[in-house]
RNA sequence: GGGGUCUUAGCUCAGCUGGGAGAGCAUCUGCCUUACAAGCAGAGGGUCAUAGGUUCGAGCCCUAUAGGCCCCACCA
């Protein structure tokens, strides 16, 4: 027998609850097992220095649905978590947590340093795993994993020592994005390019005379944006063929304020058609300007620290900032008149995508991934298909990254981080990169080496995280069975930081894709569509929709309505009515529990009501469709569909129908029969609604049947033949017009719903008789009827009864003083005009012979019923009309 | 400069391979009907941005236009 339930569904407590035991069960544990089909997601490591995010909420809710789906249809289902060092975001944090105790990084040493970063990790990051939870993720925490940990670093050395060898892998000097602020380079994928305001100088240098004095007359004009870098200028260029300034060739100008003699170059990088066609060039600062110097052999002079300031090589503004000097240069150039004039331009500025400082472009020693060779395999699995993206609009960006890729700079000069395996031998300065520390020098036989300072960027370890987790570089039988994984969920925004950079590894070191199906989503916005973001304080905590609603119901409002990779609006309206879901889920199960006060077996076939097949034929097609949905991926279509079935069909029309045989216990058979389909139904309902709202169809399902342990071991329903009922639904489905019909009729009326009336039911059509009398009981119920008389013609039926005509019947119902016959006879005119149009379209379609001889004849035959259907309605209608008259 | 995407009911959005426009919220009307007022029953509301085209048939495919958003890109 069954227990009580609350009235309303209250969350509180009850999520807790069936978490620690699903954990307790070990439910979510997954080992190697031949004898079944592995299915494999690895979570996107989530910072350590994280909160829970709505954009964590979505995607693991993603996740949390597609493990649950494959576990409970009969996969061995392993959700990898784990958690991200983030080197620069921790790095940022432990730096402000010494400086509010008055400590700087330099001082404590590094070391120091980093025992205090495991030391915050160790308090900290466990904090998003355990928000992780209280979302209800199906994790296997027995093999939590973090991206520093010991495995990882084993991989990450093993990586890096084996491409270097391969040379994939060099060191050199070459022009880098350098945060000023982070003190450190980035990779292209960090900078964020943002629209500023900001100026154009037009500068003009004055032309040496070919005796060596400077030109009075002579000038070359130009603009830039960035006027403090000219101290770095090492050259000026032309276009090759510009007329205007052929005459230059071969000459120099002076560099104001630094008195240096620098030539004019000419180069096809220069725009003619751009500002006056002539260009600075400072190759220590601009990427561009790099590649000319290379081209010309120009110098290359490094006027910046790495605060920004101005070096010794910037003369006399040395140790100004980038922003003072530039006054400071504008000023007197302006002075000295080679100012021509200041202009507004907008234009984009590169910053660091993490404190949106303007980055600096430098020339600095760096270790680099060399890109061209490694990404040809990830680029071509995705052309072929081996790889699917979802939406498939992805790819385009996707291919956009392959094919103009650069090499990646993976040095980072921070210390929280996987530090680089190279060594420099202390005597010769020899390079050696090993996974130790090597003995002896290969070169000078030195024993004493120090190890490179710097760190690798957090996307290197995070590359290599669908096997490393799986025991790479050792080969682990998890490693045979679980690898490549099945789907990787994640945003659209890390695409290029993440997702390809898995797939050149994947195919690089285990030579196999690490997953088949790439599953996008968008950003959750707020309810005006704005990021969420802690500067506008417009996020929404996902833990206190979770406190307030129920993880549940913020899992099915993240879901639904919104399809793979658009971003979203976050509105509390949608999570109440996400809320009122789960409520009313509950109290249909509260009923069914009411009701089920005896042991009910299942019935025979012969002793299914048509409406018990009507609803187990609804239920069937739900399965097979809402399984279908979600092998693609389409998880909004199929929640929404049970949403529909359970709302509308289930608890609107089911259990409504079944209500008066339930109040009456002399017909046991009967009674029996819709228990046990009220009972069945429900039970296949919450499981196809478990992925989504693992608690509350838990909580039902245990205590509808205290035998079973739990939903989520329980088996995924499947499609059956034999519970496919056309006749039923079809004869259901007419009742149901039936009932609207008089439902709508009475409204507009104005029949207070206490007032019951006789209801006729004529129709020749033998088998829609039959099917009114077996409904006979639910119909009269739900369509206010004193009593229902079911026959062929309207033999002593009043003339002036109220009539609503539905396919192959008409109703009957006499209200002696309600009914306006004037009115009446308006509203069948208007049902007759409504009737017309519809026959005039199929009549149009089925009179075409164009239509006849190309569409399928599927369609054809659809629309031949549609015209009897109406054509009956219509002789109906008109019957009834020229009673009334 | 290149690419993507969106424009569907008052609002926010679905609409999966082209075959008679949907949901939630909001609005209006009537109901506390013994699971649920976080509910029930009913109603109103859309030239599917605009203009062409392909097709027997277009919200869906193609082209152009307008407006919004996003990504990428070294135009100083």
């Amino acid at each position: 027998m069954s227990k009580e339930l609350a009235k309303t569904y209250d969350p509180k407590g009850i999520e807790d609850r069936l978490y620690e035991k699903w954990l307790e069960k070990k439910y979510f544990h997954a080992e190697v097992d031949h004898s079944k089909r592995p299915f494999t997601i690895v979570i996107p490591p989530p910072n350590i220095t994280g909160q829970l995010h709505m954009g964590h909420a979505l995607d693991n809710t993603m996740q949390d649905i597609l493990i649950r789906f494959k576990r409970m249809q009969g996969y061995n289902a392993l959700w990898q978590p784990g958690t991200d060092h983030a080197s620069i975001a921790t790095e940022v944090k432990i730096i402000e947590k010494l400086k509010s105790e008055g400590i700087d990084k330099h001082d404590l040493g590094r070391e120091k340093f980093l025992e205090r970063a495991w030391e915050w990790k160790k308090e900290y990051g466990g904090r998003i795993i355990s928000q992780l939870k209280k979302l209800g993720s199906s994790c296997d925490w027995d093999r939590e994993r973090f991206t520093m940990d010991e495995g990882c670093n084993k991989a990450v050395t093993e990586v890096f020592v084996k491409m270097h060898e391969k040379g994939y892998i060099y060191k050199g000097a070459r022009i880098i994005n350098w945060c000023p602020v982070c003190n450190t380079s980035i990779s292209d994928a960090e900078v964020e390019y943002q629209e500023q305001a900001g100026h154009f100088w037009h500068i003009k240098y004055p032309l040496i005379n070919e005796d060596g004095t400077l030109s009075t007359t002579e000038f070359l004009t130009f603009a830039t944006t960035r006027p403090e870098t000219m101290l770095g200028d090492t050259a000026v260029a032309i276009h090759p063929e510009d007329e205007r300034y052929q005459h230059l060739i071969g000459r120099k100008v002076m560099l104001p304020l630094m008195n240096r003699e620098i030539p004019i170059v000419t180069d096809t990088y220069v725009d003619r058609e751009f500002g006056t066609g002539v260009v600075k060039i400072t190759p220590a600062h601009d990427p561009n300007d790099f590649e000319v110097g290379k081209r010309h052999d120009l110098p290359v002079i490094n006027i910046m620290n790495d605060d920004a300031t101005i070096n010794e090589n910037g003369g006399k503004f040395a140790g100004m900032d980038r922003y003072e000097a530039r006054k400071a240069i504008v000023e007197e150039l302006d002075s000295m008149g080679l100012l021509v004039k200041i202009e507004d331009h907008v234009h984009n500025v590169g910053t660091h995508d993490r404190c949106k400082t303007t980055i600096e472009p430098l020339v600095k020693e760096q270790w680099f991934v060399k890109m061209d060779e490694l990404i040809k395999p990830a680029r071509e699995a995705v052309k072929n298909g081996e790889i699917k993206l979802i939406p498939e609009r992805m790819e385009k960006n996707y291919f956009n990254w392959t094919d103009n890729i650069r090499d990646w700079c993976i040095s980072r000069q921070l210390w929280w981080g996987h530090r680089i395996p190279a060594y420099y031998c202390d005597e010769c300065k020899e390079v050696v990169v090993a996974k130790e520390m090597p003995d002896v020098c290969p070169k000078c036989g030195c024993t004493h080496f120090t190890q490179d300072p710097d760190t690798l960027d957090t996307w290197f370890s995070s590359a290599l995280w669908p096997f490393e987790t799986l025991g790479w570089p050792d080969k682990t039988e998890d490693l045979d069975y679980f690898y490549p994984t099945d789907v990787l969920v994640t945003g659209y925004d890390i695409i290029f930081f993440w997702v390809i950079r898995m797939i050149f590894s994947g195919y690089e070191h285990m030579g196999e894709k690490p997953f088949k199906t790439v599953l996008f989503h968008g950003l959750v916005r707020d309810s005006q569509g704005r990021k969420m973001s802690k500067s506008l304080g417009n996020g929404i905590d996902p833990l206190e929709i979770i406190d307030q609603y129920g993880a549940d119901a913020l899992r099915l409002t993240l879901i639904t309505g919104n399809a793979p990779g658009n971003d979203m609006r976050f509105y509390y309206e949608r999570v109440e009515n996400s809320r009122n879901f789960a409520n009313k889920v509950w109290n249909a199960s509260r009923f069914i529990m009411m009701n089920l006060t005896s042991v009910v077996s299942e019935p025979a076939l012969g002793e299914l009501e048509p409406v018990e097949k009507w609803i187990l034929s609804k239920l069937n097609t739900l399965v097979k469709d809402v399984t279908e949905n979600m092998e693609h991926f389409e998880l909004g279509i199929a929640v929404q569909k049970v949403y529909d079935f359970i709302w509308d069909e289930f608890c609107d029309w089911y259990i409504e129908m079944v209500k008066p045989r339930l109040y009456n216990s002399d017909d046991a058979v009967s009674r029996n029969a819709a228990l046990w389909t009220l009972k069945t139904v429900l039970i296949d309902a919450l499981k196809l609604l478990h992925p989504y709202m693992p608690f509350i169809t838990e909580e039902i399902f245990c205590t509808l049947q205290s035998e079973e342990e739990s939903i989520m071991i329980s088996k995924w329903p499947v499609y059956a033949e034999e519970r496919n009922f056309a006749k039923e639904e079809k004869d259901i489905e007419t009742i149901k017009e039936a009932v609207r019909g008089i439902r709508n009729i009475r409204t507009e009326m104005n029949v207070a719903p206490s007032r019951k009336a006789s209801v006729y039911v004529v129709s020749e059509d033998d088998s829609i008789c039959a099917a009114f009398t077996e409904g006979r009981l639910f119909f009269a119920s739900l369509a206010y009827a004193s009593d229902v008389t079911i026959q062929k013609d309207k033999t002593g039926i009043a003339q002036d009864a109220v009539s609503v005509v539905i396919p192959g019947a008409t109703l009957y119902i006499p209200f002696a003083e309600l009914v306006d016959i004037a009115q009446e006879i308006e509203r069948l005119t208007r049902e007759q005009k409504r009737l017309e149009g519809e026959l005039a379209r199929v009549n149009g379609m089925l009179s075409n012979e164009r239509f006849l001889s190309k569409a399928p004849e599927a369609k054809i035959a659809e629309e031949k019923e549609k015209l009897a259907k109406y054509t009956r309605m219509m002789e109906q209608v008109k019957t009834r009309l020229e009673q009334l008259k």
